[in-house]
DNA sequence: CAAGAGATCATCT
DNA sequence: GATGATCTCTTGA
């Protein structure tokens, strides 16, 4: 089952962990931004979420929205459920998901994705479909700036999240964020999140 | 293996 | 004009 709108309207800590064992769907050699439809290179993958963080509101130094609204970072600021996508380092792109209610500033980035086996598709692997890593996944999905500010609870994007297991507290683990050492007091807290053991987990 | 530099550009000051 | 919610490659022990 595709998760609704109303599972991202939740607190950000909480949302980042559940998105943990849910699934992102992606569909590739099909349209992105346009009405979904048939098309010959349609192609459906599945992946898990194995790794989040969470930018929680507009105190959190590490977080675009603590410089306040601008033209980049508008979704943040708008309602739950909406895929942000930015630019980072010139070259990479993160994948993020707006969290609580409108005008609160927050989302969850997407840092790292296990590949499944499908029944219409060998296991990828290789280095063409590493996804640990949040520059990694979006590179090798080719999730660019097109999906800023599209719905993830739809499914004309050709990009969603379903429902998975429901991973156990005790299995997850927290860590400080990667790359915000400039934060302050915000850099120390354990919002990244993960499941344990998990091979596909990025790296550090 | 660890540490350091370079790539590369939209966005912000 | 400076800087990053990153990654890969090179260097050197």
């Amino acid at each position: 089952m595709i998760l609704p709108k109303s599972f991202y309207e939740n607190n950000t800590l909480k949302v980042a962990q559940d998105l943990l064992g849910c699934f992102l769907v992606f569909l590739s050699g099909g349209k992105s931004s346009s009405a979904n439809g048939a098309h010959a290179n349609e192609c459906l993958n599945k992946y898990r979420i194995v790794e989040t963080e969470a930018y929680c509101g507009p105190h959190d130094l590490a977080s675009h929205a603590s410089r306040g609204e601008t033209e980049r970072n508008k979704v943040m600021f708008g309602e739950a459920g909406i895929i942000y996508v930015y630019l980072i380092y010139g070259m990479y792109n993160m994948l993020n998901i707006v969290t609580e209610k409108n005008r609160y500033p927050a989302a969850v980035l997407i840092r790292a994705l296990e590949p499944l086996p499908h029944p219409n598709l060998p296991l990828r692997k290789g280095k063409e479909f590493d996804l640990s890593g949040p520059g990694k996944l979006t590179k090798n999905l080719k999730i660019d700036r097109n999906f800023n500010s599209l719905e993830i609870y739809k499914k004309n994007y050709g990009l969603w999240i379903e429902e998975g297991e429901k991973i156990k507290s005790s299995q997850i683990k927290k860590v400080p964020r990667v790359g915000v050492d400039y934060a302050g007091e915000y850099k120390d807290k354990l919002w990244r999140f993960y499941i344990k053991d998990n091979k596909f987990v990025s790296k550090r």
